[in-house]
DNA sequence: CTGAAAGCGCTTACAG
DNA sequence: CTGAAAGCGCTTACAG
């Protein structure tokens, strides 16, 4: 069923049936009823390839999770989309389980017009690569930075919440706060372990522990912190950049047989509701998760609608939310 | 940046340029050669659009997730995902929230040509409407079934693993098994609840309950909890149907002073990572998440492949995990 | 092995 | 207010 089989039915030119779908320009009222009708009649359904290749717009944007089981991308995913809804947009999600080949073959979709702009959150060490598959389509970068002014990006100020969550640790008396921290290919992670080794050396706290995490799950959180538990001196506090991580270091510490916060304190990162599900439930830094989706959106669709707009670096507020597990 | 200014670069026709990008043919090695120096040269990436549009083809389908930040529907997404790559497919997530315009909205990427087909998650009660939508497209539902044999659909046998649960809490001597439930618009919701009246009417149990969640959410998981205790008599088991419903359960519970399982047993539904996070963890029916992904391609592939092809009816098998949350 | 040409289904100046 | 025609960027018989 094409623009031609209304136009014939309806005993009009194809100009006068699109201009009806684009409802533009005044088509004779007259005429105008007997195209609805057509496509009433035949349940018409205007072939969006043909119509995008034409006008070269597509008001859609491709959206790279990083991770869909991750609450927090989850949220992030929710406050792009309610964005995009409001301006007439949708979203295409790709889950690229951070896999740069997974990326690559989504960017497909950009590079061969399928999509306006694209939204990410991966590493920033893969910026370079990413780079040069966008080259220069409207693009922004999500909950993560790159060192350069080049991409606009959005998300909070990780070393002064992470200086904040160790302060608030430290506070409370406690002496060894061990880091559980992931890929440090994450310019976030980065910048939260920076902020960690800074707050400690203000509190002069001399001891420190890392463990890493071989990604953001629950499994990983309690492995990591497992190894943890083996090494040497054990930690009173560990600071988990993420609130997954943090319920998996809850498990392992019970298990251990010890108890939260009374043996080991434990704080989570991003303030996903799942720091409200565990028990005892998690202190937390509270990311402003939607507003970061919602301003991720409202970047790149000034980048589409003014391509030669200067990137731009958004910072949103943050907040420390005490719970049980530190106290 | 288009096939033309390859031939006109490679000194070559149209027709030639696109041979090699399909790699059909053979194409003189000579002449393969300059054009893909000639592709190197301009970083040409070609019209995903056009192509599409010429060849009616798009490799591409559409999942409309009923809740991204379901952990089950990200279970479901993963195994969809990972079953769509091995056929060189690429999957367009759209979380439709459950909501009818939204999926109406995003449906237009299936009648607008730009998908293949669709895989939903929608409740059965809105399947005529979406019948309507997407017509004899190809389309599969995934952990949700319709009543008619028309729409191919992948899950397990509700009343079944229901019934088991069910068994389980009367075996360990619980007497007042109240049900936590969501909104009844959803065919597997139904089953469980008759499953649970068929298994407590076998152990001739008189005392039931039934709370409705507003949505599979943690907080209305803890909503429906706060109901069931506040409304008479107090049940001695909670048959939660899905593992964030439980999770939300146990909060409320423990929030009121009680204990589980001690006061009150908890099990739920799906076996998401979620069960073992919470403490105690979760007693709950293992669905083969990924698997009902997978196979919920396979269908949807046959459907495309052959359109004539008789829908069918899949049923997987689960497994009832029984942990600390009951025992 | 290769090229000229038709056509996928739209939109949009242009002329009337 | 309307229609004929060009063109978006591809692929694919068809003829050579």
């Amino acid at each position: 069923m094409s623009i031609q089989k209304i136009a014939k039915l309806a005993g009009v030119s194809v100009a006068t049936v699109s201009r009806v779908l684009n409802n533009s320009d005044s088509v004779k009222a007259k005429n105008r009823e007997k195209v609805l009708q057509a496509i009433k009649a035949s349940n018409y359904q205007p072939n969006l390839l043909a119509r995008q290749l034409r006008t070269a717009r597509t008001s859609m944007v491709l959206v790279l999770v990083s991770d869909i089981s991750n609450p927090f991308c989850a949220e992030l995913v929710k406050g792009i989309e309610e964005q995009a809804e409001k301006n007439n947009y949708r979203i295409l999600l790709c889950n690229s389980g951070s896999d740069i080949h997974r990326s690559r073959s989504s960017l497909q979709l950009l590079s061969g017009k399928m999509v306006d702009g694209v939204i990410t959150m991966d590493a920033f060490t893969q910026l370079p690569e990413l780079t040069q598959l966008i080259g220069n389509s409207p693009w922004v970068q999500c909950a993560e930075f790159a060192d350069s002014g080049d991409i606009s990006c959005v998300g909070i100020n990780d070393i002064d919440a992470s200086r904040e969550l160790v302060r608030h640790l430290a506070h409370s008396g406690h002496q060894k706060i061990a880091l559980i921290n992931h890929d440090l290919s994450y310019k976030y992670a980065q910048l939260r372990e920076q902020g960690y080794h800074e707050e400690l050396n203000a509190h002069r706290l001399a001891w420190h522990k890392i463990a890493y995490a071989s990604q953001l799950s629950f499994s990983a959180g309690k492995q990591a912190m497992q190894s943890l538990l083996e090494s040497g001196s054990r930690p009173d506090a560990v600071f988990a950049i993420s609130d997954t991580l943090a319920a998996g270091a809850m498990s392992a510490i019970e298990q251990a047989g010890l108890q939260v916060p009374r043996d080991i304190a434990v704080a989570g990162f991003d303030g996903t509701e799942l720091a409200e599900m565990v028990s005892p439930p998690l202190t937390t830094i509270v990311q402003p998760s939607r507003e970061i989706g919602r301003e991720a959106f409202r970047l790149l669709l000034r980048k589409i609608d003014a391509p030669e707009s200067p990137s731009q670096r958004v910072f949103l507020d943050w907040q420390l939310s005490v719970r049980a597990s530190t106290s």
